[in-house]
RNA sequence: GCCAGGAUAGCUCAGGGGUAGAGCAGCUCACUCGUAAUGAGCAGGUCGUGGGUUCAAUUCCCACUCCUGGCUCCA
C-alpha cells in the first residue's frame, strides 16, 4: 500500500476526492430520494456506496464476532475503513472470510432505512457498544441523531447511504490491509484493529484502481533505489540515515548544480554552517522548550551539551548579527544545502521520504517591510519555475493563517497574510485557505505538487517567523537612522534532497529525463572488434561533461542493449562497421525508438540540447 | 512509541525439528554476434541478534534489532 503520511494519496484526476480529515462520520451532502441517486455527481454516488460498504463490513465482522465491538468507519479516498475491538487479532485469512460473508449480506438486496431517535433511544440501543456510546455523548444537545439499518445490522450514522445493497456490486469491493489504529488517534487510548478496503461503482473501475496499486508499487522508490543502485540505508549504521551510492549522487549533483545555477540567478548568497551547535544557541531560539523531542540527544564536550541540529535558521541569524545591518542592505537572501538531524520514532521512518537526517534546500530572507510583498511574489515565482523544471507541471497552494495563540504584532501578521495571498493570486494558483492553521510564529504557504499517478506531495514551504527575530534581537538601521525589527522568511523549495529524490524517482518511475540521467549515454559495439570506437566515443562524450560510458563487457550486444534498456539509460548507441567507417552513431532511445545515424559532431550538439531543454527524452 | 506481519546467498524468493535450495547478479572458460537475456562450469549462507525447550533448533518458545502496513506529528 501507499504511504498515506506522506501524500495525498491518490489519483488520477477523474476520479473522486472524497475526504474525511479527522476521521470521524461527518457529512455534509443533503439526504436524497433513493430515486434520485444517479442524479448525483460520481463523488457523491462512490461516497455513499464506499460508506454503505463500511456498514456491510461492519455487519460481516460482527457476524464472525458477535461480541465485537464497532468503533467509526468513514469513506475515505479510493475506499472506507472501520475500526473494531475484537477479541482476536485479525489475519489475512478473516479478510476474504469477512469479504466472503460481505458478497453474501450484499447480494440480499437489504436496503438501508433511516430513523431519526433521540438521544435516550440512541443510547438504549448501543447500550452493549461503548465506543458509540461515546460518541453519542460527545453529540452535541441539538444535533439530530440517525441510525440506519441494513438486514440485521443498526449503525450509528449520520448518512447518507445507497438505498439498497444492491447498488454495493460484489465484484467492485475488496478489503485490501489490516492495521492497528489507536481510538479517536490518541495513543493513550485503546488500539483498535482497522480494516482497509477499497470500493466503486463497478467491477471495472476497481480493476483499474488495483492496477494503478501495482504501478505505484513498481514505482516505489525503494525499489527503484536498490534496482537502479541509488541509495541504501543500514541498520546497522543507524536506521533513517541514507547513503547516495554513485548513481544517487549522480542525480544529486545534477539537482544541486540546477539548485545553485538558480539561486545565483535569483540573487541568493550561499552559506556554510556547522552542523552542531552549542545549548546556547537552541536555549536562544527555543528549540530546547518547543523541540526538544524531535532532537538528537546533546553530546558533552568541555563541560557544554551540543545538540545536532534539526534546523539551520539560528546559524543564519548568527551570521546576520556579525555585523550592523542597514536597510540598505536588505533584502538578505542566504540559501544553505543544510543537514539536519531531527529524531523520529521508528516507527515512521519510510525509505527517503522520512528520515533521520536530511539535507534542506533551505533559504532565509531578510527584508524590510516595505520589501515583503515582492519578495514573497519572487519566493513563490522561483518555487514554481522550479518545480516546472523538474516536470511537474500541476502544483496547488495552502495558506495558513494566524492561529489564536501567537507571537508577533498583529499588523505584522496581517502584512505577511496579504503578501502571502497576492502572491499566490498573482500567479493564478489554485488554493485552500487553512484559517488559524499557522505556525505560532508566523503564517505560511505550502505547495503540494502532483506526481505523474495524480498523487500529492507536500514540498515547498513558505514560512514568516515573527519568533526568532525577537528571541535573537535582530534589527536593522532604517532610513529614519531607527533600530526596526526586520521581517524573517524561511523558506525550502524542495523540501528536502532526499524527500526530493524519493518523489522524483516514482514521478519519472526511475526514468529520469536526460538532464538528471545518472548514465546518460551508453556506447554498445555490435562485437568486440569495435570496443576501441566505441570506448573512444564514450571518451569524447565523457570529456564534453556528458555522464557517457562504453559497455565493453564480454556480454553480446542484445544483452548490452537489454542491461542499459533495465538501468534506464535514455540513449543507448550502438556502433559497429557501418558506423566506425562513417565517423558515426546510431541511436536507440530506452523507449525503443531507433533513430537515423548521425556524425558523431552532430550527437553531442543534439544531446546538449536534449539537456539544455531539460527534455525526458 | 503502539498494533499487526516479516527477516533464508549481493538481489528476488522457495523450504522446513535431523544443521539448506532456485533464478538473477558475481567469477572462469568458450562464443565475436546489428537493436531487450549465448552456452557451460565454479564459487557463494553461523537461515537478523541474544536467550530458552530438545539427544538435536534455521525450523518451536521468549526478548531485542531492523524492515513493511497503519495510528500521531512533520520536510
Amino acid at each position: 500500500m501507499r504511504p498515506r503520511r506522506h501524500c495525498t494519496t491518490g489519483a488520477v484526476d477523474t476520479w473522486p476526492k472524497i475526504r474525511n480529515m479527522n476521521g470521524i462520520q461527518e457529512d455534509v451532502m443533503p439526504e436524497v430520494q433513493a430515486a434520485e441517486l444517479d442524479k448525483l455527481s460520481v463523488e457523491e454516488r462512490l461516497y455513499r456506496i464506499r460508506h454503505s460498504t463500511a456498514h456491510v463490513m461492519a455487519q460481516a465482522v460482527l457476524r464472525l464476532f458477535p461480541e465485537g465491538k464497532v468503533a467509526i468507519g468513514p469513506p475515505i479516498e479510493n475506499g472506507f475503513y472501520y475500526d473494531f475491538d475484537l477479541p482476536r487479532n485479525l489475519t489475512p485469512e478473516d479478510l476474504e472470510a469477512i469479504e466472503e460473508h460481505m458478497r453474501e449480506i450484499v447480494s440480499g438486496n437489504h436496503e438501508f432505512t433511516r430513523k431519526v431517535v433521540d438521544r435516550e433511544e440512541a443510547l438504549s440501543m448501543f447500550a452493549d457498544q461503548p465506543y458509540k456510546l461515546e460518541l453519542i455523548r460527545d453529540l452535541p444537545a441539538d444535533q439530530e441523531i440517525s441510525v440506519y439499518t441494513q438486514d440485521s445490522f443498526t449503525d450509528l450514522c449520520r448518512g447518507p447511504h445507497v438505498e439498497t445493497t444492491r447498488r454495493i456490486q460484489p465484484k467492485a469491493f475488496k478489503l485490501l490491509s489490516i492495521a492497528g489504529a489507536y481510538w479517536r488517534g490518541d495513543e493513550k487510548r485503546p488500539m483498535l484493529q482497522r480494516i482497509y478496503g477499497t470500493a466503486w461503482e463497478n467491477p471495472k473501475d476497481l480493476r483499474v484502481y488495483l492496477d494503478h496499486l501495482k504501478e505505484v508499487e513498481k514505482r516505489d522508490h525503494r525499489r527503484l533505489g536498490k534496482e537502479l543502485d541509488l541509495f541504501s540505508t543500514h541498520e546497522e549504521a543507524g536506521p533513517g540515515l541514507i547513503y547516495w551510492h554513485p548513481k544517487g549522487s549522480r542525480i544529486r549533483v545534477a539537482i544541486e548544480d540546477y539548485w545553485r545555477a538558480q539561486h545565483r540567478l535569483g540573487g541568493y548568497e550561499l552559506l556554510y554552517t556547522p552542523h552542531v551547535g552549542k545549548a546556547w544557541l537552541w536555549q536562544t531560539s527555543g528549540h530546547l522548550d518547543f523541540y526538544k523531542e524531535n532532537m538528537y540527544a546533546p553530546m558533552e564536550l568541555d563541560n557544554a551539551e551540543y545538540f545536532a541540529k534539526p534546523m539551520n535558521c539560528p546559524f543564519h541569524i548568527m551570521i546576520y548579527k556579525t555585523q550592523m545591518r542597514s536597510y540598505r542592505d536588505l533584502p538578505l537572501r542566504w540559501g544553505e544545502l543544510g543537514t539536519v538531524y531531527r529524531y523520529e520514532r521508528s516507527g515512521v521512518l519510510h525509505g527517503l521520504l522520512r528520515v533521520r537526517g536530511f539535507t534542506q534546500d533551505d533559504a532565509h530572507i531578510f527584508c524590510t517591510p516595505a520589501q515583503v510583498k515582492d519578495e514573497i511574489k519572487e519566493v513563490l515565482r522561483f518555487s514554481l519555475q522550479m518545480w516546472d523544471d523538474f516536470g511537474f507541471k500541476t502544483i496547488k497552494a495552502y495558506l495558513a493563517t494566524r492561529p489564536p495563540k501567537s507571537v508577533g504584532d498583529e499588523d505584522r501578521w496581517l502584512t505577511a497574510q496579504a503578501s502571502l495571498q497576492e502572491a499566490i493570486e498573482e500567479q493564478g494558483l489554485e488554493f485552500q485557505l487553512d484559517e488559524g492553521g499557522g505556525a505560532f510564529y508566523g503564517p505560511k504557504i505550502d505547495l503540494k505538487v502532483k506526481d505523474a499517478l495524480g498523487r500529492e506531495w507536500q514540498m515547498t514551504t513558505i514560512q514568516f517567523d515573527f519568533n526568532l527575530p525577537e528571541r535573537f534581537d535582530m534589527t536593522f538601521i532604517d532610513t529614519d537612522g531607527k533600530e526596526k525589527r526586520p521581517y524573517m522568511v524561511h523558506r525550502a523549495l524542495l523540501g528536502s534532497l532526499e524527500r526530493f529524490f524519493g518523489v522524483l524517482i516514482e514521478h519519472y518511475g526511475g526514468a529520469f529525463p536526460v538532464w538528471l540521467a545518472p548514465t546518460q549515454v551508453v556506447v554498445v559495439p555490435v562485437a568486440s572488434a569495435f570496443n576501441d570506437y566505441a570506448a573512444g566515443i564514450a571518451k569524447r562524450l565523457f570529456a564534453a561533461g556528458y555522464r557517457a560510458e562504453a559497455d565493453l563487457s564480454d556480454d553480446r550486444m542484445n544483452a548490452k542493449i537489454r542491461n542499459a534498456q533495465t538501468a534506464k539509460v535514455p540513449y543507448m548507441l550502438v556502433v559497429g562497421e557501418n558506423e566506425q567507417s562513417a565517423g558515426a552513431v546510431s541511436i536507440r532511445t530506452r523507449t525503443g525508438e531507433r533513430k537515423e545515424a548521425m556524425s558523431v559532431d552532430d550527437f553531442v550538439a543534439w544531446l546538449g540540447d536534449k539537456v539544455a531543454t531539460r527534455a525526458e527524452i
